[in-house]
DNA sequence: TTAAATAATTTAACACTGTTAAGCAAAGGT
DNA sequence: ACCTTTGCTTAACAGTGTTAAATTATTTAA
């Protein structure tokens, strides 16, 4: 009866495998370049076999979403214990959610669907610039002159860009479905920026 | 000689209509399930030709990315010019904007790398909420008592969540390359958010 | 110990994908 | 009439996720 917990522990740790192997591979190569059949190499197995640890190529995405999130909840429980104040506490989770995304990027992009390929043309053409050179433009004519600095107003530009895009990038994933409450976000945000700018 | 430009006329014309079939397959079934094949059999014709008008695949989405960027310009321009004051105007754009995330989701999905498929799983588990529960109850908390209601947090909760990770994604699709103007665009919008809290 | 049953693993296959090379058929020029 | 160019298709390659069948290894029973 004892060798069946140790092939238990053995499926367990063939399972563990997969979803590091996973990883790794993504890591090196991105996310493109995940295959069942370059898993199956890394473990030294065929390609099926994996299908005795997981429904098919999603599930392991999502198991690996849902190790992402206990990282990040994890990593943030231990940035809000540094501070006593609460303001002080619900800025370090954010600063701590932050540097999980930069720090496990491959995990925040299949947890929040960032997709890497994407944009890979770079200021290749005008038409791609147009629309932020508007948006940096107005800005820089209500910027009082004092502190029009292209610094200045690049910080006022993404800051507005971040908000927007955030709020967007939310709602088409899903995991923002109230599309009033998402409106009133934007509103509120839109118009404390501006007001930000005059002063 | 004219008929040289007639046949031109005709290669421009099928040019268009394979991008207008991306489009449509697109626009039906997602960008998952886009095909050259796909692509072919809309336009009548066998996958190999759309060689003749495009290099590959990716070319196909880096010309719909510009058209994006051209109609969100345009759209743009004429939300501003609806308006004679300078923050009127830039709030239209960034409405506008707004509106043609949704208006055109599959543009904006190429144009900016939202991926649809991801993060399917809703509320399945209890560890993909642990997160955002941390940070709702530190935001209610110090919320003052008569404006800790539901609707109050949730709109300050997105209000953070979206310029966090809407500057998070705009780095990673390298949209915004400046890793110091972003940690100082974090910090002065999560200040100001902290205390737009205590009011 | 040997035979039967069960489990573990692989091979083969299917229907796709992007992409390229070879072949064919129609049109144009001489 | 022939030759050349163009337009288009068929066939193929290497890859993808996934499933069914075949094979090998291990455990159980006699």
């Amino acid at each position: 009866m004892a060798s069946k917990d140790r092939i238990q522990r053995l499926k367990d740790e063939t399972r563990c495998n997969i979803l590091e192997a996973s990883l790794n591979i993504v890591k090196e190569d991105g996310w493109q370049a995940l295959s069942m059949r370059k898993i199956a190499d890394k473990i030294e197995y065929t390609a099926p076999i994996i299908y005795e640890y997981f429904a098919n190529k999603d599930a392991i995405l999502n198991e690996l979403t849902r190790m992402g999130y206990i990282k990040l909840a994890r990593l943030m429980t231990e940035a809000r214990d540094l501070y006593e104040q609460p303001e002080q506490q619900l800025e370090a989770m954010w600063i701590s959610y932050w540097n999980f995304a930069f720090a496990e990027k491959e995990l925040y992009q299949v947890m929040y669907g960032v997709e890497v390929n994407c944009c890979a043309l770079q200021g290749s053409c005008p038409d791609l610039a147009a629309p932020s050179d508007m948006l940096w433009d107005k800005i820089a004519e209500i910027l009082p002159a004092d502190k029009r600095s292209d610094e200045n107003v690049d910080m006022k530009y993404y800051t507005f860009w971040s908000v927007v895009h955030g709020l967007i990038s939310i709602n088409m994933t899903r995991q923002l479905t109230n599309h009033d409450l998402s409106r009133q976000v934007l509103k509120d945000a839109l118009t404390g920026i501006i007001a930000s700018l005059k002063n």
